[in-house]
DNA sequence: CCGTATAGTTCGGTTTCCAAACTATTCGTG
DNA sequence: CACGAATAGTTTGGAAACCGAACTATACGG
């Protein structure tokens, strides 16, 4: 008590977690007003088609690649269907199943606001050195494998792709 | 046309632009669910009280550095008012204004949930050398000042610090 | 004083999401 | 083969996180 307000008193126990956590939110927001910018309403619905991008997948794998619920990617599919840049086919292997895919369409909307996204991002990253951005390349590319890799969380794991 | 979608056909032009927009959602979901495991509902108020922790400002400037519109963070503050976790005095300078400042209420629960978020975040990063732990710390420094130092797109800009 | 600018709040509406209930298929087992 | 249990998705109802526009209340310049 009488811990007055004045300036910072409570120096961070683990300051990666801190920064991730700070670091989230406005990184977020900023790509979310870029996408809405570029892509009219529905900004989220880009993410799915990026996924998409890669190669068609059932809805449920979409889901949890996307830590999504099934729920939420039925519905955001469907926006994307009826405007032609998904389209969804019953698996044949299983008929209760449902294969996504990205079209032409999907593909070249995908490309042209992704290269939007991108130059705003770098636009961004402007000034920081090539080595700066190379190891921010590398360190992200750990992060990114550390929250994606393991439901399995028994061992060490292998070595990136 | 008859461009199957067989396998990744379209190698992102920008990798790091790209690595960004791919780890943001799925990173800021997992935030987001812990948060609300361990603060019920509302977890996006945490992320006021966190910044609340460095300090009392005016309602505005914490819209602001949080990039909110005044309108939000005058909700999402009104919820943290009702249960103690902070405090709004109208500042004596400037009686339009509002002073929000952490109670001691507000300075344990957030110690608490970020406690429990951080562990949460380095579980995760568990498998990681402390060798790519630095890295990953510098590097979302330098990320986390790109994106917050600049409102002004004019010059070069100073060398941050 | 009176108009204009400024700080916040309130209201209405959109987007993103999920849990629970529901539908359609598959599959095991007798 | 029929019948119940498991599985893949969809629908529905509702919560949370936003924001813009309209509104209230101070402040301040002339």
């Amino acid at each position: 008590m009488t811990t007055e307000t004045q300036s910072a008193p409570r120096p961070p126990a683990d300051p990666l977690g801190d920064l991730i956590v700070g670091l989230l939110p406005v990184l977020g927001r900023f790509i979310t007003q870029t996408l809405r910018e570029q892509a009219g309403p529905s900004p989220e619905r880009i993410r799915l088609l990026r996924q998409l991008d890669r190669g068609p997948v059932r809805a449920g794998e979409l889901a949890q690649s996307c830590l999504l619920s099934p729920a939420t990617v039925s519905e955001l599919t469907e926006s994307l269907v009826r405007e032609g840049h998904v389209h969804r086919d019953a698996d044949p292997s299983d008929r209760r199943a449902v294969v996504l895919g990205i079209t032409a369409s999907g593909a070249s909307e995908l490309a042209r606001i992704q290269a939007a996204l991108t130059a705003r991002i770098v636009e961004r990253l402007e000034h920081l050195t090539p080595d700066q951005r190379a190891r921010l390349t590398a360190a992200l590319t750990d992060l990114h494998a550390a929250f994606t890799d393991l439901p399995a969380p028994k061992e060490a794991s292998r070595h990136g792709r």
